[in-house]
RNA sequence: GCGCCCGUAGCUCAGCAGGAUAGAGCACGGGAUUCCUAAUCCCGGGGUCACAGGUUCGAGUCCUGUCGGGCGCACCA
């Protein structure tokens, strides 16, 4: 059990203690009880709202309640110091022992330090990325991508069956487009002069090797064949092109998903037909006509009758279209079908990762995910705002027009595969993210990425100097060090720190953001560096005191439980820990 | 017009399940290097948490409204 989880069990037993005694009714509820870190070091270590909540239900003042309770739990052997503050706060102090356990516990388990089975083994289909493979990806999907990997690896961390998913939209209108796009390609690889895309086509560069590809093998069979003898097998031949870039991509990414579904192969199954069947029999469907929607008004509006799923009697804000006036499926009706196949994949819960343009499809989406399951299946939606590029400041203009589209490879490449992981996650999903070229690759503690490693790799050099100078460095040796040795401030605050990252993964798995492992990793790395300079000007701080060896066990124990959660906590994010810096 | 997200120090952002006197970095001013990596650290000033109500013992956090910014809004994806 982790230092925070321990010091709720004393409280609850403390409370159950003064419900034996009759000071507290017998039936209250805990649940709302928490014991957490004061934001002033004033309060204590450790603080609770016990006796604050519990003061209405129980009829008392809420400071004769904290002080029944911090008297209760005076007498607990790891309890230093108990105090009620008002309003009504019970602040404790701990025996340095109940933290400096925690580096004990850190260097037993290793990287499942903190762990723990949260979701019991409960399936969680995590989606992300799912970009059209119509092209490369570019640096806003890389965003979606480490999110979503990053949520994924957490949850799978927690004890959560994880499945990974890409979502292929490998049909409609757009792949047609990439069709024809490819075609023109193909006749410029016959040696046809094409001249310039038209408008709604794909003029990337990207596409030029796939019109070659198809040239050679196909010489000039298809070049001025009707349309009809070659959209779908330049569709089909151009999606499996594009989605082989796309693993490219995502490998260079470290990012491997299990599954990869296509649009395609759903709606060419009959799983349309099939859910919207399912919606029909439950009644949910009808032919109708939608009004005009508010705002800028369309120019080719007209009230036509489509068939509508009755999106608002699931919260939505109108009912949603189903059939285009082609007689296509709608994206949407397609997305209730995967949904659908996800839920009797054995999902009852999902997590989309979607960029924020499509915020206005959340709601449909979960009504819908709502209306098949019987309100038996939950989906999450993490939207992702935009990355801007930047290079050193300034704003690097991604022109589609020009064919300068900025790709996720060329990122990764030039700064690094982990710095770009890392710097996804030091913003929560839902801002804003300026993403600087230069900044992120600077050493300097202005990076936080640089930051973080660099207090690995400082502890990896102190390591290499211990071994050089003969001092024990195995983890059994470690794991009894003299550990009550650790005295000064400056250490303790280390181990405290240490002692939240078990809360801090728990947290971060239940509100499903990965980023606060970043700013944790961040916050400890600086309370190891001022650590680390401390022992520049007071030399008896210093980690490898050759005068006294049990005194440096101990200080390489903290390291290296620092050490382990800062790898254990870049692992999630798909970062690899740096022995020493480049 | 409607929906979603956002509004916290001069700038960029955290703020943990509603907790106490709202934090960090940058920038600005001052300081630390015989030493395990100074690629770092320490000290200092700086705030009407957009605004107005409400719920609560307690609100940056929850609810309502207003203002400001971003995104989206039949038959695209």
């Amino acid at each position: 059990m982790s230092a925070f989880a321990r010091l709720a069990a004393l409280v609850r037993a403390a409370l159950a203690r003064l419900q034996e005694r009759g000071e507290l009714p017998r039936d209250l509820s805990f649940d709302a009880v928490v014991v957490e870190p004061p934001r002033d070091p004033a309060h204590g270590e450790a603080a609770t709202n016990a006796a604050l909540l519990l003061a209405k239900p129980a009829g008392k003042p809420p400071m004769e309640l904290a002080r029944a309770l911090a008297a209760a739990l005076a007498r607990e052997p790891e309890v230093v110091a108990a105090r009620a503050a008002p309003p009504g706060f019970v602040n404790l102090d701990l025996d340095p022992d109940f933290w400096r356990a925690e580096i004990r516990a850190a260097l037993e388990a290793g990287t499942d330090y903190g762990r723990l089975d949260l979701g019991r083994g409960r399936p969680v289909n995590v989606e992300y990325c799912s970009a059209n493979p119509t092209g490369p990806l570019h640096v806003g999907h890389g965003r979606g991508t480490v999110v979503g990997d990053a949520l994924a690896n957490l949850l799978a961390h927690m004890g959560y069956r994880v499945t990974r998913e890409y979502y292929v939209n490998d049909a409609g209108a757009q792949i047609e487009a990439l069709a024809r796009s490819v075609h023109l390609r193909y006749r410029e690889a016959l040696g046809e002069p094409i001249g310039s895309f038209p408008e709604g086509l794909y003029p990337g560069e990207y596409l030029v090797p796939v019109g070659r590809a198809l040239a050679e093998r196909y010489g000039d069979r298809y070049r001025t064949a009707p349309e009809s003898e070659w959209l779908d097998l330049f569709g089909r031949e151009a999606v499996a092109a594009m989605l082989a870039r796309i693993r490219e991509d995502l490998a260079a990414l470290g990012v491997r998903h299990d599954v990869f579904t296509s649009e395609r192969a759903l709606v060419e199954a009959g799983k349309v037909e099939e859910a919207l069947d399912f919606l029909k029999s439950k009644g949910l469907l009808y032919t109708g006509t939608l009004p005009a929607p508010k705002g800028k008004p369309i120019e080719d509006w007209e009230p036509v009758p489509q068939l509508l799923f009755k999106a608002t009697a699931f919260g939505d804000d109108t009912d949603r279209p189903l059939k285009r006036s082609t007689g296509h499926w709608t994206y949407f009706a397609a997305d209730i079908a995967y949904h659908l196949d996800k839920w009797r994949r054995g999902f009852d819960w999902m997590i989309d990762v979607w960029g924020a343009d499509h915020a206005g499809y959340v709601k449909r989406l979960q009504a819908a995910v709502k209306a098949f399951s019987d309100g038996a299946a939950t989906l999450d939606v993490r939207l992702c705002q935009l990355v801007n590029l930047l290079d050193g400041g300034k704003p690097l203009r991604m022109s589609k027009r020009a064919g300068r589209i900025v790709t996720l490879r060329d990122v990764v490449e030039e700064v690094g595969k982990d710095v770009f992981r890392f710097v996804m996650l030091t913003r929560k999903n839902d801002a804003p993210l300026d993403f600087d070229l230069v900044a992120v690759t600077e050493q300097s503690k202005d990076n936080p990425v640089f930051y973080v490693q660099y207090a690995h790799a400082r502890i990896c050099s102190v390591f290499r100097h211990a071994r050089e100078q003969g001092f024990p460095t195995a983890r059994e040796e470690l794991v009894r060090a003299p550990l009550e040795r650790l005295s000064d401030p400056a250490e303790l605050a280390l181990v405290r720190a240490l002692a939240l990252w078990p809360r801090c993964l728990e947290q971060a798995a239940r509100h499903g953001e990965p980023h606060r492992l970043a700013f944790f990793l961040v916050d400890l790395a600086g309370l190891f560096h001022a650590l680390w300079t401390k022992g520049k000007e007071h030399p008896e701080l210093r980690f490898l005191v050759a005068e006294d060896r049990p005194l440096a066990l101990a200080r390489l124990a903290l390291l290296a439980a620092v050490r382990t959660v800062i790898a254990a906590g870049l692992g999630i994010i798909g970062v690899q820990p740096v022995e020493e810096l480049g």
